[in-house]
Formats: C-alpha cells, structure tokens, sequence
RNA sequence: GCCGGAGUGGUGGAACUGGCAGACACGCGGGACUCAAAAUCCCGUUGGGCUCAAACCCAGUGCGGGUUCAAGUCCCGCCUCCGGCACCA
C-alpha cells in the first residue's frame, strides 16, 4: 500500500578495481563495466526487482560531476582545505587513507602495516560538525543503538579546559588539554609527544641533548613503521626546558614521553601523577615529585602505590581546598581564564576526512595550482574535469594522472596563465556520501539533484547496510547531508531515518570476499533447485541481522516446501480450469469461521507482522505452517474445494510473492489472475475470522503445566476459574490441599497456587 | 581497561510487552510404497524415570544466587565467545 522508490546504482570507484585491473591487464573501466553487467545478471537471476530506470554509477561523468560539484560547494564554504601533515599510507596500495580505513593499525582493504608520511592533501573540514554529528544521534531512535554508541565513541566529546603554560624565558606558551581542571595544582611536569614543536625548536637550537635527539628519532621511526603497536614501558626524556605554572608561577620541567600521541588534543599534556595511572607510571620511573591533590569523600585515596583517578575534594590547592571536583573544574578555569592562561574548552577525538588518493581510479579533485594564484577552483561550468583514459596507472605513491601531459597541464582559470590540475583523486566514500539523492533524477544536467524531489522522497525512510559501515559510510553521509542542508539545497538534517544492519554471511569463519576467494555463487545452486528455492532458503537460514555461517544443508527443506505448495496449486486448479478466480463459487470465503480459517487468518498476521520487523526467518516458516495447515486439513477429510482451503492458497500465494516470486506468478496466474500478483493488495486478516467461540487456556497448578481447558471465548475471570478448578485433574491434584490463590490470565492461562 | 551483543536439542533456529521452552526446518531412527533404489507419504525425535504400551512423574535455556503465582525473558554476582573503542590526557 505505500508507494516505494527501490532503486539501485553501482559504487565503481575505488582500490578494488584498480588493483583488480593491474593484475589482469585490463582497464579499470572495462574492468568495472563487464562486473556490473555480471552482477546485474545475477540479480535478475536471483530475481531482485530495482528501478533500473535509476540506475547510476559513481564512475560515470555524469554522476562524478557532481561529485566534483560537491567539492567545490565544501571549497566555497571553506569546508575543503589543503593541509600538510602526517598522514596515514598504506604501502601496499600506495595512497594515503584515512583515520576511518585504518583498522588496527592496517590497511582496511589490503591488511597492510600502515606507515605515517608527512605529506600534502586534501580535507574535508568535519570537526566543523563534530557536535551537530553527535547531538543529531539523538534523532536517530531508529538505528541499532550499537551504531549509534560506535559513533558517538569515534566523534569522543570531551569537556574540559585549554591551558597555557609559559616556557620560562618568555617562549611561545605550550598549550594543553585536559578534562581535570580540578587537578591543576598536582601538576609536577608536562609532557609532549616526539612530534611536538617545541622538540623541533629546541632540536634546532642545538639545545637538546644527544640522547634526548637520538630518543626522537627513534620515537618517529617506531611511530612510522607501527604507531599503533602500544608500548607499555613509560619512556622519556628531559629536555632540560621548564615552563611555570600558571597559576602557582612555579616552574615545571618539559619531558618528551612516548606515551603522549600527536594526534589527540595538542599533542602535549599537564602530568599529574597523583591522580592519573600513566603519569604516575611515569614520574615513579623517573622519580619526579608526586602531589596528592583530590581526596575521596569516603574510602581509599592517593596511597603511593597508584594513582586515585576518580573525584572528590581539593586538597594542597591553597584557596580551592575543600571544593568537590566539579566545583573545581569550574573554579580553576574561572582562575585561569582571569590571568588568560587557559578557558573551558570541547575536544573531539574527530578528525578531518582525508578524502586526497594518489590513484587513478576515482574521481578528480576539480582544482588547478596556478605559480601566480594558488590553487584555484575549476569553474562548476566547466566540469566534469574528466578523468584521462591514457594513464600509466601502475601504482608508483604518486597518483597516475602525473603520467597523463594532456590532462596534467592546463591554464588558471583567474589569470589564464600555464598551470597543472590537481592529480590526486577524490576518496570512492565522497561519491557514496550523497547518492542516494542523485537516483531521484539520474539524469538530471543543470543540477546533482532536485531540492523538491529530494525533500518529498528523503530522508531515506528504511537504509539497509552491514555495520562495517557504522563509521565510514553512515558518518561521512551524515556529515554531507548537515552540509548541504546548512547550504540550503536539503530540507532534513538526516539522511537515513531507520537503519537496519544486516549481518554477513561467512564461509569457514570468514567474510566471503573477491579478494579471499572465498565467495559462494549462487549459480549453481539456482541452476539446481531454482533462484526462489535459494531466496527461500537464504531467508530461512537465520535472523538477517546475525553473521551466519553459510552451509547448504538444509535448502531441500526450501524446495520440499516449493514443490508442495505447487503440487496443491496444480491439484486445486486441475479439477477447476476457471478463468476468472473471482468468478469461482465461494472464492470470497464466507462461510462459518472454521479452524483453518483462523489458523490461516492468525498466520498471514503473523507472517505480516513478520516481515515488517525483518524476521524473515520466521516469515518463511509462518508460510510453511499455513501450507502444513491446509493439508492437515485435507487429512482430516477437509476438501481442497472449500472456500476455507481456496483462500488458504490465496493467502498463502499472495505472502510468498515478495519471497519466491516466480513460484506465486506462475501459480496466481494458474489460479485464474490476469493481471502480474506484485498488483495484487497483502492479504488482511479479517477480525471475524480470528475469532473463535471458544478458547483453549493452560491450567498450571504451581507454575507447572498440569491441564488445558476450553472456555468460552468471553468468559470472565471468575467462570474461567471455576472452569480450571472443575477440572478433573486440577481437582485431583487439588483434593487434600488448600488453594492459596488462582491467577487468571484471560486468553493465556490460569495458575493455581496450591499449599 | 571501557562500551555494546550473544550463550536454548545432534544442527540452523523459534518463543514480540515475564505466561504451554524447543515453533518451522535440517539431520537421524522406524514404517508405507517399490523386485530394489531414488523421490514421495506417515510416525517418532531435549534428557531421564516408570510402563507391554499409554497415561504419568522428575530435570532442563552457560554457572551461582534472587524477585515473582509464574523467569530463556527481570535483578545481583560470575564464566565463555563475538564486535567496537583504547597510553584519548
């Protein structure tokens, strides 16, 4: 009864073709053509219906125009920018990537170790929406709450306080972060990362020591080759250089530690052994001074052993002595904020998205570096900056179109002079960031999309995906709908209302995936048994939204079912070749309620009900006990001919055509249809025919299943009783004993609490 | 370490708000049909006790407690597995 948009497109960019590509001597675009071709045959044989008129694919011009378009839209809005800094490179593939396609430490795609390179590339400004991306997950009461917990970790909002602490000589202040403010007096050292400025800086006065240089240098190297891999072991080393506290003026040596990271918050931190586990590792190493500051209101404190990180009252902190720490937080920034060494201050653990490749497969960043102007926007009029055919796109750290003089040199678009395009291109999750608006007019060429088509059809009312997505493609698409929405050109601040994650089948305890070889086809098995034994079977193995190993043991319980179901078909149509179903004598069903009606009404609710949570599983089984239904009844005596059977198929054939679509065409038309069954309304359940004179309630005598008994159906409570005590067992059970209390449960069951 | 999720027959799984545990299948055992087999159909299939048999009884949803007339489901404490985050200051 709703009007649904199900269209479907091809995500084609990207490392997997390239690579594929290099290693079969084909060109990506070829390459990436004849497998949609392959894949679109497979969905029509598993008999999937889409929209093809929708149809796009991100490698398209057509479509990467836009993508590009997109771009300069950020540009514009000062939400793309050019930055140098380290970045994550994935040796194998030979491109950077970014923080959300590092898994533990490797390559997402290939598994390689990732190495860290300073390097110039392109950002995407997403910390801009750091707090509209985590606040607006509260409207997003529809997604597994697993996804939104996995976001909300990734964005990691914390509260606290910037601080500057001066070097003494009068440098430029070092400037820190922390969510204890309140701890600010127990701060006996700072510590920075080997990145840190100030390490270069005074590496350049020749004012470090040998040893302290040497312990740099090893520090960056062991962070290229593995920043991820965790050293336990506290490792430092004075830099001989103090700053002064800024509240007590009093000075405090500068260490470099191998446990502070570059890449959160400043990159340098306020030690305070006292209350935090690291630090106090630390400074027991090096012996450096331990000052208790926070006291628990009740049990132990700061014991000397370890460090007390939890809250409580100031101590040893002159005037803030006796506040609790969240009176602290407040009054030590108010103090720090007075002198301006420091404010309250959010930090996010959200970085900027890397969205720079050096690959030839993806489409091109739309700007030109120019001697005289920079680097300048392509004019939206003159995209889609075309992505050359004619590459050496070996993989060689710099990206393909270098080798391309057509494409590389070009002439700015300010002052017309000789200038070089950008030759990097864009990361595949920016085209997949906004698709889903493009596929309400795929074709359109004065726009990427249509605001008043876009604002009828989206937010995407049901999204559909596997939870590796939860922070890649699900945050990136967020990101850029709040943008575009912030533009003006969308009306929803969410793309996706629901989501449903659906989890992967595995073969032998693995992702089945191109690059393990790993993959079950399903051609053979649809050769064997047909797509919809497969579709039934495929669904019946487990819950869609569970991992599932994948076994073909029970898909002949599928075509049993399949076959029965049509053998019943054949047998009800062979003794009534009728042309028009409606014509047939009793079809409509409107004789007495009879048992299989309500079985078979009680079931179609079930199997509704069913598929509208996604238990698909339990959808497939409820047809299969309708089947079971309807030739129990044939055993029973029950004639194929009634109208109670007849609607039985009806039902039954009406529910199994989103399922096993061939098999219900094919018997809906044997049935008499003229017209296709996906025109045919759901089956709705008549609340005359669920209902029954009389029901059946379990008896339990002490929480123990003892009998059944039939009542009638609007009995109340206190005929029900009598009825459950009049029982002939419940009374033998009972002689002898004293009834202590009957709970009465209409429609379900009676207890009887015996003593 | 922190945050999520899961643990049910031989197997996949079902049981929506506490209310008949094991739906529906697979597999297995037995039977019918057949010269025989395949296919198909019928019966059985959580474990145990008792019985010629049925009826019946007991135990049972990872482990130990608890709440409740009633717990796979709720609470407390554990164990195991899976996923995410992690020297995050």
């Amino acid at each position: 009864g709703f009007t649904v948009l199900s269209p479907m497109g091809w995500d084609a960019f990207g490392l997997p073709a390239e690579n594929a590509a290099i290693a079969n001597q084909i060109h990506p675009s070829v390459w990436t053509k004849r497998n949609i071709v392959r894949m679109k045959e497979q969905f029509h044989a598993w008999g999937v219906g889409f929209d093809w008129t929708r149809e796009v694919a991100s490698c398209d011009p057509e479509y990467y125009r836009w993508t590009q378009w997109l771009f300069l839209k950020l540009y514009e809005k000062g939400l793309a920018y050019r930055a140098k800094g380290a970045v994550n490179w994935c040796p194998s593939c030979q491109t950077v990537l970014a923080n959300e396609q590092v898994v533990d430490g490797a390559c997402e795609r290939c598994g390689s170790t990732v190495e860290l390179r300073d390097l110039e590339q392109w950002y995407f400004k997403i910390t801009a929406y750091a707090d509209a991306l985590l606040d607006d997950l509260k409207l997003l009461g529809q997604w597994p709450e697993k996804v939104r917990v996995m976001q909300a970790n990734w964005i990691g909002r914390s509260e606290g306080a910037s601080i500057r602490f001066t070097p003494t000589g009068g440098a430029a202040p070092i400037e820190v972060f922390t969510t204890r403010p309140d701890t600010l007096l127990g701060a006996t050292f700072l510590a920075v990362a080997a990145e840190h400025g100030i390490v270069g800086r005074l590496r350049d006065a020749g004012s470090l020591s040998p040893e302290a240089s040497a312990f740099v240098d090893r520090l960056k190297r062991a962070r290229v080759e593995n920043r991820f891999a965790i050293e336990t072991e506290k490792e430092g080393f004075d830099t001989g250089v103090t700053v002064s506290h800024p509240l007590t003026g009093k000075p405090l040596p500068i260490w470099i530690a191998n446990y502070v990271l570059m890449g959160y918050g400043t990159g340098a931190i306020m030690a305070v052994p006292a209350h935090d586990q690291r630090d106090f590792e630390f400074a027991t190493k090096y012996r450096l001074p331990i000052v208790e500051v926070i006291r628990p209101e009740d049990g132990p404190g700061y014991d000397g052993k370890a460090a007390f990180e939890g809250e409580g009252r100031m101590v040893n902190s002159g005037a803030f002595d006796g506040l609790s720490s969240g009176e602290g937080k407040r009054a030590v920034t108010e103090a720090l904020k007075a002198k301006g060494a420091g404010e309250a201050r959010v930090n996010f653990r959200l970085r900027d998205w890397l969205i720079s490749r050096q690959r030839y497969w993806g489409a091109p960043i739309p700007m030109i570096h120019c001697p005289k102007d920079g680097a300048v926007p392509v004019p939206e009029k003159d995209l889609p900056v075309l992505l050359p055919d004619q590459v050496a796109f070996k993989p060689t750290g710099e990206s393909p179109l270098l080798s391309n003089e057509a494409f590389l040199h070009t002439t700015c678009p300010k002052c017309g002079g000789p200038a070089r395009r950008e030759t990097d291109t864009m990361d595949t999750f920016v085209d997949s960031s906004w698709y889903f608006m493009r596929f309400l007019s795929p074709h359109l060429e004065t726009a990427p999309f249509q605001k008043d088509a876009v604002d009828r059809w989206l937010p995407v009312n049901q999204y559909i995906g596997g939870v590796e997505h939860a922070i890649l493609h699900l945050l990136y698409s967020r990101f850029i709908v709040k943008v575009l929405r912030d533009l003006g050109m969308v009306s929803f601040p969410e793309p996706f209302e629901r989501l449903f994650t659906q989890g992967m089948i595995t073969k032998a305890g693995h992702k089945m995936s191109k690059s393990k070889g790993n993959v079950v086809p399903p051609d053979t098995l649809i050769r064997r048994y047909g797509a919809d034994t497969v579709r039934l079977y495929t669904l019946f193995v487990g819950p869609p939204e569970k991992d599932a190993e994948w076994n073909d043991r029970g898909v002949e319980g599928a075509y049993r079912f399949l076959v029965r179901y049509w053998k019943m078909v054949e047998e009800v149509t062979a003794a009534h070749p009728v042309a028009s179903a409606d014509a047939r004598p009793g079809w409509a069903a409107s004789g007495p309620p009879r048992e299989l009606r309500r079985r078979v009404h009680q079931l179609t609710q079930q199997v509704r009900d069913d598929m509208d949570r996604f238990h698909l599983n339990t959808a497939v089984s409820g047809l299969m006990q309708i089947l079971n239904a309807v030739q129990d009844y044939q055993a029973e005596g029950g004639s194929l001919e009634s109208p109670e059977a007849l609607e039985s198929i009806d039902f039954a054939t009406r529910l199994l055509a989103p399922l096993a679509p061939h098999t219900a065409e094919g018997a809906w038309e044997r049935l008499g249809h003229s017209e296709s069954i996906a025109r045919a309304p759901w089956p709705v359940p008549s609340p005359e025919a669920l209902q029954s004179a009389t029901k059946s309630l379990v008896v339990q005598v002490n929480g123990k299943l003892r009998a059944h008994i039939q009542v009638p159906a609007d009995a109340d409570r206190e005929t029900i009783r009598k009825l459950a005590l009049a029982d002939e067992k419940i009374a033998s059970l009972a002689a002898g004993k004293t009834v202590a209390q009957v709970v009465v449960v209409p429609g379900r069951l009676v207890n009887v609490v015996l003593k």
